[in-house]
DNA sequence: GTTATCACG
DNA sequence: GACGTACGTGATAACA
């Protein structure tokens, strides 16, 4: 139950927030249309994006969650273009345009939201919105209360003072009297004096003719204010500017009158009224429900900790029948939906959708005879695992046009499950086999496109039942070539992003964490509308996405580098790699042994027994107990302890945390890898399968995720261990080939490097090379320290160099890595060429380039402040770590189809960013190397041809630690 | 769920 | 002149 609002009168520590209502509908709608404006309307055709921005905006400035938000709020709006202006001045803003087709029935609609959600909503007649604010921004300044405008209407400018200042939504920069100053060169209380000098075409505000912002704030600086200039006229030099101000003092003055705002207009509403109460939610919810902003429903409800009520579309409740088991398309759009892949057609409102559950063959047979006339087929599997090798089909979900999507549910098991597991299949399903048996050929069929989010996924757990996929299109892969580095690319993410939609969380069936269920034991209904809704949310996006890769100049990224990587990778995966889990578990008791011993000997040192495993604990142990030097505490106020902190502490001859050191080291390899990686053997195949992401890195490098077999140790000899458990089978071995250099290549390449470049054709040690360069020493017997500088040296251009980062690395004074940085540029000015161009680039077009032509979007790139530096580096690093990414993406894709032409029956097994691993017969091992090299030192061709050789080694032996 | 740490290229 | 920084990832344990 909502309180009745107790008017509460402002005065000193209460800030007043006054929305500018007119300019936030104009910038809601604008930012709607932005969005994505085919769904901007509500099922019954009324157009809501408009109501459906400015209430995102009004509840994120409310600041509802925040303690420290507005304690007072009003939204101010323009009563009707008419005001007291018009009388004064019949012209004034007299060439505004009317407002847009679609925007004006939502001007009733939005006064109704402001007031759902419990706000006052003000106008008045014959005065203007910025009237109203004026005036209340005085009368609570005279409170002693502070006043922050939302509005980006720089007639505004004239109200700010230290109490009152003015915040533009969108940019969600302050303006305070400085920057007003800085905008119009004049304090704000003579921001009216200027404006009736400088005039405004869009108010139609005459001003002086000839007369701009720059030269009026010159002026009014000059002789203090409006009325002093035009008195002392007759004194200005330029013949010009002194007749005009003369002869046009009238219009000059008519002008200020204009721009002047009301502070005492007789306003109604008193500010005790605006006092800022959390909204009823019944009357806030129900609105929102009514407008059908699922989105905006369910997170307002999270705020208001309130029960979202159930978004019914109109259409829908008008229509009169439930919408699973309606087996016609509604009246909209499938004759309009015919077009070629990708055209731009119009989509019906999502909320409306049709979910249909398909229990008869008959029906599934429908389905799949539409597909065949569309030529395309949107598809998800439902299953109960996260897993591909494990994971069984409870449900497939269809949908060919937008607007329909179906759900054939196929092992759907009774929740009831007790304590012996006991649960049977649910009535009223087709078998598994009977549905994939009649999609099986329709998923083979070269001239029907199967469309899906993360296909790799599906195309995994169906292989497992003899089914291939092809050809593809993944949404979320279209998302990676257009978008990389704007965000991430899961579904619900761009749902939310280009469809303005939150799909229903898979929580909501399943929960979380140890309470989880597996989706088996979802009720069907309930299942159809989740995962009907996930192919058909899909299939939009399909639709907003594709067209973008034309336009937007990457569908070569994405048809070269992209797509045809998902059957490589899928075949990867499944073949997963063989370990000797008797060798881990014996690595296992060694590690644990020797940690016991160290923890005593820690226990010693400290004085008392802790748990060496925390890094709270042993900071407290080393800096608060010992009183060690050199402690830091982050911003946590908790001490750091990390491997460097703890070396130096070492290197100075403290036994405590060298041992902490070594226990880290073997209690990491123990926990992430010789414990960890035996969990990760599959039961039917007893080999371990990673999954390799394709989307989750803003550079187009892979990511592998369960388990990461990209960060195998393999610096210090303890991990390299780890290593001798990567096996081949018997009569196998492994092979492991990777490019030598790849990213300094490719710099020598893109930045142009004479030098370097002559220094990879003529294969000579590259560190050492710039040593001699930079150093002016001889390769010949150089000082092994001097060579490892120059090796930190290049490592860091790759990285974005700074003197800071290569004098930690070095362990050196930041003043030396200065000096050698500019060593390195005094002899290699290119490579700072390079990345002034690179840095100058990403400003510009707000993204860097690989190569090939992928995209890594720099958003903070623009920004002020400690987060340009980060965005800087990232864009210096990207094209270069990127296109050795496409290289090998390229050698990839290329690899299978060339063991087959050579008729090779090795299998490609890992891929660690410059690596590539593969388990091969004996007696094909030579040969195999030998295809494979060629693949991967030619793969840049014929797209790019590098000035540099591109040079890869080999390795083979039983073990992954034989062949490296 | 977030933070600190550390494994890799 | 100060600020805060090497680029890109994922898994684990501790802690809240």
């Amino acid at each position: 139950m909502a309180e009745a609002r107790a008017p509460r009168p402002l005065g000193k520590g209460d800030l007043l927030y006054l929305v500018d209502g007119s300019g936030f509908i104009f910038r809601a709608y604008f930012q709607a249309a932005n969005r994505d404006a085919k769904y901007n309307f509500r099922s019954d055709g009324t157009p809501t994006g408009a109501v459906n921005m400015f209430c995102a905006m009004l509840h994120s400035e409310m600041g509802l969650a925040s303690s420290r938000g507005p304690t007072h709020f009003a939204v101010i709006f323009d009563h009707s273009s008419e005001s007291f202006r018009n009388a004064l001045y019949p012209a004034y803003k007299a060439n505004r345009t009317e407002p847009p087709e679609d925007l004006r029935p939502q001007f009733a609609l939005i006064r109704e939201a402001t007031r759902a959600f419990g706000l006052p909503c003000i106008e008045m007649q014959g005065y203007e919105a910025d009237d109203l604010i004026a005036t209340y921004a005085t009368q609570a300044a005279a409170a002693g209360a502070a006043v922050t405008i939302l509005s980006s209407d720089k007639d505004l400018m004239q109200l700010v003072s230290p109490a009152v200042h003015l915040r533009d939504p969108m940019k969600k920069v302050d303006i305070g009297p400085e920057e007003v100053a800085a905008k119009f060169g004049v304090a704000p209380e003579r921001v009216v004096d200027v404006q009736a000098l400088a005039g405004d075409s869009v108010d139609n505000i005459p001003g002086a003719p000839g007369i701009g912002v720059k030269t009026a704030a010159q002026l009014i600086g000059e002789y203090g204010d409006l009325d002093t200039l035009l008195a002392r006229a007759g004194e200005i030099r330029q013949p010009k500017r002194r007749q005009t101000l003369i002869e046009k003092a009238d219009q000059i003055r008519l002008s200020r009158e204009l721009v002047t705002l009301k502070r005492d207009v007789p306003v109604e509403t008193g500010l005790e009224a605006m006092s800022l109460e959390k909204p009823d939610p019944e009357a806030l919810l129900g609105f929102l429900a009514e407008m059908e902003f699922r989105t905006l429903t369910s997170r307002i409800a999270e705020t208001l900790g309130a029960e979202p009520p159930a978004v019914v579309p109109r259409a829908e409740a008008a229509g009169g029948s439930g919408a699973a088991g309606a087996s016609s398309p509604p009246g909209a759009g499938h004759a309009a939906l015919g077009g070629a892949p990708g055209a731009r057609i119009d989509l019906p409102d999502l909320e409306a959708a049709v979910h249909e559950v398909v229990r008869d063959p008959g029906t599934l047979e429908a389905w799949i005879a539409e597909a065949r006339e569309a030529g395309r087929l949107c598809i998800d599997l439902e299953t109960t695992s996260l897993d591909e090798m494990v994971a069984e089909i409870v449900g497939i979900a269809l949908s060919v046009v937008p607007g329909r999507a179906a759900y054939v549910p196929v092992g759907h098991t009774t929740g009831e499950g007790d304590l012996l597991g006991a649960s049977e299949r649910v009535e009223g399903q087709l078998a598994l086999e009977d549905a994939l048996a009649r999609l099986g050929p329709l998923l083979a069929d070269p001239s029907i496109l199967k469309i899906g989010q993360n296909l790799k996924y599906d195309m995994k757990v169906l292989a497992r039942h003899g089914l291939a996929v092809a050809p593809i299109d993944d949404t979320m892969l279209i998302s990676y070539a257009l978008d990389s580095g704007r965000g991430g690319h899961g579904m619900d993410e761009l749902s939310e992003r280009h469809l303005g939609h939150k799909p229903i969380p898979i929580k909501e069936l399943i929960g979380s964490g140890k309470s989880a269920i597996t989706f088996d034991r979802v009720e069907i209904d309930k299942a159809a509308g989740y995962a009907a809704e996930d192919a058909e949310v899909t299939l939009r996006l399909w639709h907003v996405l594709r067209p973008r890769l034309a336009a937007e100049r990457v569908s070569t990224v994405y048809h070269t580098l992209e797509r045809p990587l998902v059957p490589v990778l899928a075949e990867m995966e499944r073949a997963g790699i063989r370990i000797d889990r008797d060798e881990l578990a014996r690595q296992s008791t060694r590690f644990a042994q020797k940690m016991a011993e160290y923890e005593d000997e820690i226990h010693k040192l400290a004085g008392r027994s802790f748990n060496v495993g925390s890094p709270k604990q042993l900071g407290e142990i080393l800096f608060d107990e010992q009183g060690l030097p050199g402690g830091k505490k982050g911003k946590a106020g908790a001490w750091g302890t990390g491997a460097d902190v703890l070396e130096s502490l070492a290197a100075q001859g403290h036994e405590l945390p060298a041992r902490v050191l070594d226990w880290r080291q073997l209690s990491k390899l123990r926990s992430t890898y010789t414990d960890a990686l035996p969990t990760h053997v599959n039961a039917e195949t007893g080999r371990v399968h990673t999954s390799f992401s394709l989307a989750a890195t803003s550079t187009g490098r892979l990511a592998s995720t369960d388990p990461n077999l990209q960060n195998i140790p393999v610096r210090t000899e303890e991990g390299r261990g780890i290593r001798r458990a990567f096996v081949a089978e018997p009569g196998n071995l492994i092979l492991s080939l990777d490019y030598s250099q790849i990213e300094l290549r490719i710099l020598a390449h893109v930045a142009g490097i004479d030098a370097l470049k002559a220094a990879f054709r003529e294969g000579q040690d590259i560190h050492a090379m710039t040593a001699s360069e930079v150093f002016g020493v001889p390769v010949e017997g150089m000082d092994p320290m001097v060579r490892r500088q120059a090796k930190a040296i290049n490592f860091g251009v790759i990285y974005g160099i700074s003197a800071f980062g290569l004098a930690n690395n070095l362990r050196i004074p930041q003043g030396e890595a200065k000096a050698f940085i500019d060593a390195y540029f005094e002899r290699f000015p290119g490579i700072r060429d390079y990345m002034e161009a690179t840095k100058a680039t990403a400003r510009e077009n707000g993204y860097v380039e690989t190569l090939f032509g992928r995209r890594i979007h720099t958003p903070g790139i623009a920004q002020k402040g400690p987060g340009r530096g980060f965005a800087e580096r990232a864009a210096i690093n990207a094209p270069i770590q990127g296109s050795a990414a496409d290289v090998i993406r390229r050698a990839m894709i290329r690899i299978p189809e060339a063991l087959a032409a050579a008729k090779l029956s090795g299998r490609m097994l890992l891929q660690v960013h410059d690596e590539l691993l593969f388990e091969v017969p004996e007696a094909e091992a030579a040969d195999t190397v030998a295809v494979v090299r060629r693949v991967m030192e030619e793969a840049a061709e014929p797209a790019v041809k590098l000035d540099v050789p591109l040079v890869v080694d080999a390795g083979q032996g039983a073990s992954w630690a034989e062949a490296h």
